[in-house]
DNA sequence: AATAAATACGACAATTTTAATCGTATTTAT
DNA sequence: ATAAATACGATTAAAATTGTCGTATTTATT
């Protein structure tokens, strides 16, 4: 549990590594997946994904690519993370909530608090923090 | 992901329901399912892990049942999630660490420290917290 | 002594979530 | 024209989680 998933964490892995190159530079998704031997296809998918959320530019065509566009200090990863994974939360009734049981419940505040401060915590630290 | 299992929100609906009555009265596994709507097997398992762990104490016969044993302002919520779930990581390879791409991978150190916030935050959180 | 209601627990099955692949389309440098 | 890259919906595979089954043990009650 409070795992978080494989494209979170190629997603990281690629940023690292475009992180650390030429800014101007561009990254193909091929190179990352051989390079860190992870599923091109997947992480083709999350970095077109990123590329969606103006995370990343992408390049297309062959000597195409992608590189990073927004700043990384000033994007939180609570912020990375709900863009990629939809709102955080330990527990499904903070947003689905077909939770039947939910009146008789009797930790959803309290989680909801614990909720509160991770959330928090990912709010405090920046994307930077993890790529650089 | 990031989420708790439902192991976990059954433990700790679990005790906080033993925590608003009277401490040396006996609960069962039956009333807590039935009251709060959740598979009474699979929290029988939860409360005898508990027990195990001497969290709670188990009286065995009819009119048996469980009541809360130990200190909950004294025991973190990391202490109780690692008890119950194991050590705690977001990434596998922090435990496990069959993943051969581990001296390529160039995010471990980074997400060790996001991790270590995170066991931070949960270590300064008492169970008492929730259950009261 | 018999019964019934509770805990104890390993093994198994079902479900859900996550991860990966497939197939096809589009873009564009060469 | 070709090849190498991105784009992306649909599907499959794998893993993790969640729930159930069956049986044993304990013990209060009758």
């Amino acid at each position: 549990m409070l795992k978080i998933t494989r494209k979170v964490e190629y997603a990281l892995i690629a940023l690292r590594h475009m992180q650390s190159k030429d800014p101007e530079g561009l990254t193909s998704a091929k190179e990352i997946a051989t390079h860190y031997g992870i599923p091109k296809q997947l992480l083709a998918k999350t970095l077109q994904q990123m590329a969606r959320d103006n995370l990343i530019e992408a390049v297309q065509g062959p000597t195409g690519g992608y590189r990073i566009r927004a700043n990384l200090g000033k994007i939180s990863l609570k912020d990375f993370f709900e863009r990629l994974e939809g709102p955080l939360g330990m527990m499904d009734c903070f947003f689905d909530s077909d939770c039947v049981q939910i009146d008789a419940c009797n930790i959803r505040v309290p989680i909801q608090r614990i909720n509160d401060n991770m959330r928090d915590m990912f709010s405090k630290m920046t994307l930077m923090e993890v790529t650089q």
